[in-house]
DNA sequence: ACCTGAACACCGTTCAAGT
DNA sequence: ACCTGAACACCGTTCAAGT
């Protein structure tokens, strides 16, 4: 009873980070409250405002975290040598991430938080999008701006859709062959030329 | 005193519903309460209670007209003779309309409304797509059911990310020349063959 | 049939006070 | 330096009671 508590050795912001994480997967961003997390974390109710000035400073935390790794699965996503079937993979790897963490996703492109309050998360979200913007080339063509923001608009809106349930009815959304059979063309066309 | 108050002439559940989306639109679906929009018209904080089951009920009243709202947009975008031009123009009134209601083009497609307890507004949802589907036709295009989700996946995707400021840094989205150089080429190949 | 008043079980946030 | 306890001003929802 005297010993500390076993988790949050001094890193209780740790601990309320990796909490409301996994709140917001489990039963979604609407369920989670502040001082439900820290309930969970062991702590009393005004204990997280030593570590985040609000509420909304955890949850943009918590996304900027998931900018982090999806920036990792494009990563690993785009390796293939031919560059269509890269941007393609790229591409899927995108849709993949979005629909195993879909709660996640959303948060990080949610209206709760606004981003230019958050320069971390943006900077994140602009990390993120280099990796997409990386795949075309100013130098040797010039829209090669308006291809990234179609490609990232693309992956983006079907990411969204298939998220929401939105394709259940018109598409598999797995992430298996409809997927990519609806994102090929398109790519084709934004490596065209 | 005697006289009862001059709006809701016994129309309360439509006094509620236009007041909030006058809430949503101008300070944000995170600044309405139910309670709030019932002080706005006048009555009682139990009063809603004889209109709608719960909060979710009134925002999904108001997500469905969103959609009515979107489909009409879109039957007045797409009236060009030429096929490829009018699904262009069809594209930049889907992104006109989520432009000019974002917090309600937001809510639309919100995670704080599960569509599938709500068929009106599901149904409105569908209707609005299938705009977007009546231009491809699986009679003479095998791929119809792919290019129709992949041009909403787009103009859905950069609603999206416009509406979040996301593109500020890349983009001029004020709906000008710029999102129309993104989508030509896009719109382009989802006419091809 | 439609609305009110009061209550219940919650919130986010603040602040003096404790160690 | 970090956390607690108690408080403030809110919520969504329910329910007996009023007209």
């Amino acid at each position: 009873m005297s010993t500390s508590k076993p988790f949050h050795h001094g890193d209780l912001r740790k601990e309320l980070v990796s909490v409301a994480r996994e709140v917001i997967e489990t039963d979604g961003i609407d369920a989670l409250s502040l001082r439900g997390v820290a309930r969970q974390a062991g702590v009393s109710t005004a204990a997280p405002y030593r570590h985040f000035d609000s509420k909304e400073k955890l949850l943009a935390e918590v996304a900027r975290q998931g900018f982090e790794d999806l920036h990792d699965a494009l990563d690993r996503g785009g390796q293939s040598p031919d560059p269509f079937q890269s941007l393609l993979d790229q591409s899927m790897a995108y849709l993949g991430f979005a629909m195993a963490n879909p709660r996640l996703y959303r948060l990080m492109f949610a209206s709760h938080i606004d981003k230019t309050k958050h320069p971390d998360l943006m900077e994140a979200g602009e990390r993120t999008f280099a990796v997409l913007q990386a795949r075309f080339d100013p130098a040797t063509d010039p829209h090669a701006a308006a291809r990234a923001i179609g490609c990232w608009g693309l992956v983006h809106g079907l990411a969204s859709l298939a998220i929401d349930n939105q394709l259940d009815a018109h598409v598999q959304t797995d992430g298996g062959p409809h997927m990519r059979a609806i994102l090929e063309p398109l790519v084709r066309a934004l490596m065209a030329h």
